[in-house]
Parts: C-alpha cells; structure tokens; sequence
DNA sequence: ACGAGCGCCTGTCGGC
DNA sequence: TGCCGACAGGCGCTCG
C-alpha cells in the first residue's frame, strides 16, 4: 500500500524520531526475531538472525518503495507492500497481532515490521543492487528533465497508467499518486505512451513531483484501518471518489479498471492524447 | 514487449 | 445477525 510518499514519511521518522519516540540512527541489533518467516526474501533465518544481531543502523535511506538501511556489514532492505508498517516502540511493549519481524535495538527500543496481509518482504544483502538495479529512476531525480522523460515514454507502446506504476520504468508510483498525477496532467489512464507529446511529458512530469511532494507535505495517505499519521487523503482529487464532483470541472469521477487495478478519473477532463477536445 | 490472470494474505464494507 | 462477494496503497509468476 505505502507509496512514495508514505515511505519516504517513514525514513524521516525512523530517521529523526518525532514525538517521543527517538530516531534510530546509530543503534545497534542486538537480536531479532521472526514471527512469519515468510517475510524473509533473503538469507534464510538462521544465516538472517545471526549476520544481522551486533550491527549497528549507520543510515537509513529510500529508492522507489523500498526502505534501504545502511548496516556496520549489510543492507537491510524492506518493501511494505500492500500493508507493511514499521514501529518504534520500548522493547517491553506487548506484542501486536501482525509483527512479522522484531529488531531489538540497544538498550530498550525495538524496531517492528508490522504487516497484516503479510505481503512485505525483508533482505539482508551484501550489496542491494540485485534489487535496486531493477528499479526505473526516481521522480525527483536531477537527470531526469522532461526531454528524457519524453523519451521514455516513447520507447515503448503501452498504456500510461499501467507504465507509470511500472517500477522499472519510473520507482516509487502506486495506484494512488498515479491517479493523482494523471488527473493533475489531464491525461487519460489509457493513453498510448508513444503518443504522448513533448509538453504533455513535461506537464506529465510536473504533475508527478507535484504530487508526491504534496503526499510528502501531508505525510502521506492514510486510508481505512492501516493509519499511520499523514492526511494527505484529505486532499485527493480523483482516488476514491467515483460520483463526486471533479475539483477542475465540477463532472462526475468515473471508475475503470485499468490492468487489474481501480482507476479512478475525470472524463472531461482527461482525455486521451491526440484526441479532439469538444 | 505487452497485457491478462492468478497467487499471495487479512481485513472491511455493503448488500441480501 | 450472519454470510458472501467485492475490494484494498504491490508485485512476481505464468501464458499467450
């Protein structure tokens, strides 16, 4: 579930610490245990908890969704998925119902994976790149201006939305911000890529860091029983608002499903490229 | 090189 | 009330 926005919010946290609960740079692991082993990509747990117990948190970084921790020996990597959440917490806290992983953190801290549908994945690794090399560039990238973006999205025929949560075409979209982006841009979720034109890449491009930079600003989204403090929300124009009125137009948000996934638009609004407005 | 379908999981919500 | 299907912020796998 968590998008850009949402892990990004949690890196900073994790990072400076907010409200009472201390940032975790420079702790060190001292144990950890597995409650659902199949949270573990990789290593297996044996070879898992005993690399990881003794290594210290150095820093704690992002690329697309995934949270990268630098470790005094290793990578720690972790994806949210769907439901994931980390916790900081004392290490006396009772146990919740959906902790899959408990890092305990010298001397009375402890670091929680939540995650209820189980989804999240947990690496140790020697170097990430196995993972991070996959991914497509980062929206906030200085490199990537809006003639290299253009350029992307003419290298192949797809459609718009489906490519933009591609995370080996462009790391860190969801369903959510997709959404948002494209309503911002006034571009249909079905639009051919190869279609779209110079200025409408650059407005695309622009409507995409808008977004996430509004998420970041509000903290992220914070939708149904999965809560973790950000209103962005509040704020949406298009997402879960099939029937209600466009903020541009005023016209009904209408609901497809576009590669699986509800989409949600404005059919005055955003109209295919190449299309004659009426 | 695409997209569709499905699996992985638990929880919530609306309709009957 | 209880049951049942639809749906949910993701992604990897098959298959055509």
């Amino acid at each position: 579930m968590p998008e850009l926005p949402e892990v990004e919010t949690i890196r900073r946290n994790l990072r400076q610490g907010w409200g009472e609960t201390p940032s975790i740079l420079g702790r060190r692991i001292d144990g950890a245990r597995l409650l659902w082993e199949r949270s573990l990509a990789e290593p297996g747990p044996a070879e898992f908890l005993k690399r990881i117990s003794g290594q210290t948190i150095t820093e704690i970084g992002r690329r697309g969704k995934f949270l990268v921790f630098s470790l005094s020996d290793d990578w720690l990597l972790i994806h949210l998925r769907m439901s994931g959440d980390i916790l900081i917490e004392p290490s006396n806290a009772p146990v919740g119902p959906h902790y899959r992983a408990v890092f305990e953190l010298e001397p009375d801290y402890r670091m929680v994976f939540n995650d209820a549908r189980k989804f999240g994945r947990i690496w140790l690794l020697q170097q990430p790149q196995s993972l991070l090399g996959r991914l497509g560039p980062e929206p906030f990238d200085e490199d990537l201006d809006s003639a290299t973006f253009h350029r992307m999205l003419n290298s192949a025929c797809r459609r718009l939305k489906p490519a933009l949560t591609d995370q080996s075409f462009l790391a860190g979209l969801g369903n959510i911000y997709t959404d948002e982006a494209l309503n911002r841009a006034r571009l249909h979720p079905l639009t051919l890529t190869n279609r779209i034109s110079p200025v409408e890449a650059c407005r695309l491009l622009a409507s995409i860091r808008e977004t996430l930079e509004d998420g970041i600003r509000r903290n992220g989204t914070s939708i149904d029983w999965v809560y973790r403090g950000g209103d962005f929300q509040n704020y949406l124009r298009v997402y879960g608002r099939k029937g209600q009125a466009c903020p541009e137009c005023g016209t009904q948000i209408e609901r497809i499903v576009v590669g699986q996934r509800g989409t949600y638009y404005c059919p005055k609004c955003q109209v295919p490229a190449g299309e004659i407005r009426i």
